[in-house]
DNA sequence: CGCTTTTGACCCGCGC
DNA sequence: GCGCGGGTCAAAAGCG
């Protein structure tokens, strides 16, 4: 329930370089306007202003939208998760050990994996792999370190990420940022829908798979399952790092995000912990202790961030609020 | 032409 | 040992 009202989602847009346009340098540029009328009476010049304000109220009016999108995902996820923790309160199984016989180590281990994902609703939309309301990364280690050793040092992360996609789509393909070479299809006895495999397009020297499979409960959820970690820089965000360095925001870590305006989606990633936070998190320190730290919340606050700066139409619309206010500076550096 | 995707075959682990 | 099921391979097809 906290979860929204400790987190700003207004994602501070305005920051830059919209801020400078919509609070008090506004007079500013408003007033050069007019000097720009007074000194250059063309009136091509006078119509592309007015044009380009035209275009940064557009841009600040999408803004709000996206912040009002935004808020109420947060309060849509704050509900379920609060639903849910009531109901597990209320029907909190007395011992999770259970283990049923005729199941094998290993896909025992994955169909509790499973059993965990789906039985803890707040996983949707939001799941670290295993530490934030599941457990199926420590359940599945635990199951292996026992018989291999070796392997779980190569297995080191195994998380998971649920992705909403239209009812109609029917591609498995889960955009992440990073390049994928699809090596596999199956259809699997559990669940009728196909299993895509996938490695990173960098193999062999990037050891990372994925599966990706629909969720058999709603068919429009698609469930990324990652084995590794990447030993190399997203390929997405090489390019970003230079509006990084304008101040935008953005998170080396894999981050799912899409953005469109006809069917409004945001998913983020949250698979993998923020790194600041606690170094030494494990299973134990698990869900509400670091959703509640600032660091997380700044985490969630850099990965809305980065979702939106990943969204090509919200990119130019930004490119045309910056170089607007560019060429709206240059003009007063003239004056 | 080279890269990616598709898809049937194959391998391997596990339960019976 | 056999069958089942998940995961991977690799040839063929597709695509830009």
């Amino acid at each position: 329930m906290e979860y929204v009202s400790l987190v700003d989602t207004s994602l501070d847009l305005n920051s830059n370089p919209l801020r400078f346009i919509e609070e008090a340098p506004k007079k500013e540029v408003q007033s050069n306007f007019i000097q720009l009328e007074r000194k250059v009476p063309v009136k091509e010049e006078i119509q592309s202003t007015s044009a380009l304000v035209e275009e940064l109220n557009r841009v600040n009016a999408e803004n709000k939208r996206l912040t009002e999108m935004l808020t109420v995902l947060c309060e849509n996820y704050t509900v379920l998760r609060s639903q849910l923790m009531e109901y597990m309160s209320k029907n909190a199984p007395p011992e999770e050990e259970e283990q049923p016989p005729a199941v094998s180590r290993k896909r025992k281990a994955e169909s509790t994996a499973v059993a965990s994902t789906i039985t803890t609703t707040n996983n949707i939309g939001i799941n670290n792999g295993g530490n934030i309301g599941g457990n199926s990364e420590s359940s599945s280690t635990d199951e292996d370190s026992c018989k291999k050793p070796r392997e779980e040092h190569v297995k080191a992360t195994i998380s998971r990420l649920y992705v909403r996609t239209e009812a109609s789509d029917t591609s498995l393909i889960v955009k992440d940022g990073y390049q994928w070479r699809k090596y596999g299809q199956k259809v699997t006895r559990d669940n009728p829908c196909p299993r895509a495999y996938f490695k990173c397009s960098f193999a062999p020297i990037c050891p990372v798979k994925k599966k990706v499979q629909r969720s058999m409960e709603d068919q429009s959820l698609l469930v990324a399952t990652y084995e590794g970690e990447h030993n190399h820089p997203d390929p997405s965000r090489t390019e970003a790092t230079a509006a990084s360095n304008r101040g935008m925001t953005l998170n080396p870590v894999p981050c799912s995000a899409s953005l469109s305006s006809s069917a409004p989606t945001i998913t983020l990633d949250l698979t993998k912990k923020p790194k600041p936070p606690s170094p030494a998190n494990d299973a134990k320190n698990s869900g509400r202790t670091v959703i509640n730290t600032p660091e997380f919340q700044q985490f969630l606050v850099q990965q809305m961030a980065s979702s939106l700066t990943k969204d090509p139409s919200f990119k130019a619309a930004l490119a045309a609020a910056i170089s607007g206010r560019m060429v709206q500076q240059h003009e007063i550096e003239k004056w």
